[in-house]
DNA sequence: ACAAAAGTGTTGCGGCTACACCCATGA
DNA sequence: TCATGGGTGTAGCCGCAACACTTTTGT
């Protein structure tokens, strides 16, 4: 018994802000287009839900297909569902974003797809709305990285300060004061110092962090205001 | 040339979070569903997407038809697009919240529903997912009261800072001092004060106040810490 | 010796909280 | 006169920003 038979079906898809951090900056992976219209314009990651497959199951394929990872950081940006966003036929679109580290990921399958990370500050024009989805991803990790260390999922499992601030920097486009940082940082109580030093990026040598388990349950201080 | 057609199409709908402020307490319209299965269990009002129809149009016309209202607040809370979410047929839902002055909504079209006015703290079951909509849409709506006044949406077009205070505690479910909340929400700047006194609340009266035009523009302090 | 990052300490300002306090007035 | 909300003032606390200062070590 179908009851809903008199209304329309769309075609549905996910569109996915990969995004990485790479020499002091945010960047973000896009592909080619590879037909017209706009061939050679530049685009997010995406592809069309499923039957039987939820729209955070797709992105995770999305994710899979394009990188070759999984158990990937992964948050809803919004939904874009205007008629003709699309040039080619109606999509509505669900746009994603990914926080991944950029050393770890299958660079032969990123190759095949002629992809290519771009920095935050010199992104190209992409298709359709792409870019707005980048924007409103942007501030979501804003918010996200305001009230939640963002740390293993974008540098290594453990990091410096150091590499931890320069990330906020890049985050939230300004310069933190590196005392001050590493005292709001540490008074949140959500990192554990490691007997381990960098020694490559100081002479003196700097310690590593890593993320408590915790760190994951919300409701700490704000860190970042807005 | 349809280059997609390989890949399914779905339903898709909106559900609409519709909030009223009465009596010092949030609420939500609720409509019974008619039909099996879950019939009379409580839904919140939604409808189809058609074509040549945004989701955001799709919304609109939801709103325009259960309270006959036009230019409401309205944001989108996020997608729901769990394949069995709906037990009729997969349905993917894009829910939204909207804010609606209680007292001026078409009670006609209301009753012409059987739609009724639940207070927050006392939610009846819903079907499907729509209590997850409503926590969510409740978050939502906490995050932009705390950067933006929530008054002329809820409350009248002019309105006491009891009134306002009253409105805030119940957004945010805890008490505020009220020299203080006065003080603050001044200091921001974006309300007019009126030449005209409420003086059905207190003995003294209490000016009214309303709300600037540019406080619309966001980017103000942060009002309320979370 | 110098530069550069690591790491700690100090000080001042601003905002928030918790009140105290007077005002106006209806019951 | 008492209770109630309106409205203002104030003292203390806390957090943050700015910046000084010491440590360590490679070049």
């Amino acid at each position: 018994m179908e009851r809903y038979n008199k209304h329309p079906k769309h075609f549905v898809a996910v569109d996915c802000v990969i995004l990485g951090y790479d020499e002091g900056e945010l960047c973000l992976l896009l592909y080619p287009r590879g037909f017209q219209p706009s061939k050679g314009a530049w685009s997010l990651m995406g592809g069309f839900v499923q039957n039987n497959e939820s729209s955070d199951d797709a992105a995770k394929r999305v994710l899979k297909q394009t990188i070759g990872l999984e158990d990937i950081f992964m948050k809803q940006v919004g939904t874009f569902a205007e008629p003709d966003r699309d040039t080619e036929d109606r999509v509505i679109s669900i746009a994603y974003y990914a926080l991944v580290r950029i050393e770890e990921h299958d660079k032969a399958c990123v190759r095949e797809h002629g992809a290519h990370w771009w920095p935050i500050s010199e992104l190209p024009a992409m298709i359709f709305d792409h870019r707005k989805m980048v924007d409103k991803a942007l501030l979501k990790l804003q918010q996200e990285a305001g009230y939640r260390i963002i740390g293993q999922e974008l540098l290594a499992e453990k990091f410096t300060m150091l590499q931890l601030r320069q990330l906020y920097q890049a985050i939230f486009q300004r310069e933190f004061d590196p005392g001050n940082f590493r005292k709001k940082i540490l008074s949140l109580d959500v990192l554990e110092r490691l007997n381990e030093k960098n020694m490559l990026e100081s002479k003196k040598g700097a310690f590593y962090y890593k993320c408590k388990e915790e760190n994951n349950e919300r409701g700490l201080d704000r860190i970042v205001k807005v």
